[in-house]
DNA sequence: TTGCCTAATGACTGACTGGTCAGTATTGTA
DNA sequence: TACAATACTGACCAGTCAGTCATTAGGCAA
């Protein structure tokens, strides 16, 4: 097999590396380095040696933090969406039902469209044969949980009219797909180059638009 | 690293191994296995052995017909995507336009729902890195092939008016969204177990039910 | 039947890398 | 300052596997 590895920037931690850190810490750094390594070369063609390097320790040292590279990777990924999510999660709720559900659909498009979210998903999807669990993880954590908050969001609006009710059973399944995809395109302009030069606020629109349109009340025409 | 190689099903072919065949058919024998095996276990924990016991033929044999393991891997994925484009290429154009969007969708449908679609889908983007002018031809051949036919099917809806004009500019880049991610789904329960269970022409109906909603003219109301 | 051609084989090689561990440097403590 | 505790290092080992090539044997022409 040619060496056809994706270089990645390095910023190698200049810290010196025979100073003791907190354990913390180097966890960090080792994470840190491990989701930049990985993410420019997937889980196999990632040598342990390279995210020593980026991480500013020697690879010996990474055993003292992860029992091997598979539990790195998938450690890696956890926290990195767990971090992601937990930055989003304060907003406060809305009383009125459309304002709150503008606000679950703002923070989930913020989330898929934060540069780390492509890449986690093509890591995750890659590995999916080999690590269920962490399917499992992800369809919990990320797919099912925004599902259901959209949800139910999407049914408060429709207790109070703003949405038909005709379409609102599958709705937060379909506001879901279409905000990923959006979100996938961007982030892979070869796939789609009309989304993908495109700014995340108007793209969100075009979304948003469309599923009004489906949701808009039989009785409203559309404007 | 432990071994958590997924265990394929093992068809070996049973051909005499040294009886000497037509070249086309040893390329389709190990392409066929170089898909089983790939399928399984990804590009970088699949072995050119594995993939030569499976085609039923000694591992040098494999370099006789692809120079290294990429390129078989390249080829694959070509392949079955053009035979699958190939066998669905076929029905004829409707003069009606709602019956020539039914038919497109119908086959678009049918495309991704076939078991190597979700696979090729995840082989692909689990390689984009490393082999960009795969994406491309993805891209190209799948992707914005599709968009393209379904925009010109839905434009000829709305020029007879059974679609209203004002979401159809980004109607096919949406349906194309829903369509791929609900067979994404359905081909893994666990992201999204309400999907993962149910027939494909089930799902299919609420996919074009939300589509339709959302494209109803105004002046229509939805039945 | 003989003998050539070459498809096919599979043992072998050499590079690579995940994981180990004996040794070293640093820090805290008495 | 001496010592203990331990974070850290990186050379090393053992296993793996892509790719090679000397050898084997099937097919075919004469």
């Amino acid at each position: 097999m040619t060496d056809a590895s994706v270089t990645i920037a390095e910023v190698v931690i200049k810290a010196d590396p025979r100073t003791r850190r907190p354990a913390e810490e180097r966890e960090a750094q080792i994470i840190d380095a491990a989701f930049t390594a990985f993410a420019a070369n997937g889980l196999d063609e990632t040598r342990l040696e390279d995210i020593a390097r980026l991480a500013g320790v020697a690879k010996g040292t990474i055993y003292l933090y992860f029992p091997n590279k598979e539990a790195l990777f998938r450690e890696m990924i956890r926290r990195t969406i767990v971090a992601r999510l937990d930055a989003l999660e304060s907003a406060p709720h809305d009383a009125d039902a459309l304002a709150d559900f503008n606000r679950v659909v703002r923070t989930f498009w913020q989330y898929v469209n934060e540069p780390q979210f492509p890449v986690l998903h093509r890591l995750v999807s890659s590995v999916l044969p080999r690590l269920p669990e962490l399917q499992q993880f992800f369809a919990e954590r990320v797919s099912l949980r925004w599902q259901r908050l959209l949800q139910g969001c999407i049914d408060a609006c429709v207790r109070e009219g703003v949405f038909g009710a005709e379409q609102s059973h599958d709705s937060a399944r379909m506001l879901h797909a279409l905000m990923m995809m959006h979100a996938l395109m961007r982030a892979n302009p070869t796939i789609c180059t009309a989304i993908g030069l495109q700014d995340a606020n108007a793209v969100m629109d075009r979304v948003l638009s469309f599923f009004h349109a489906a949701l808009r009340p039989a009785s409203k025409p559309f404007v």
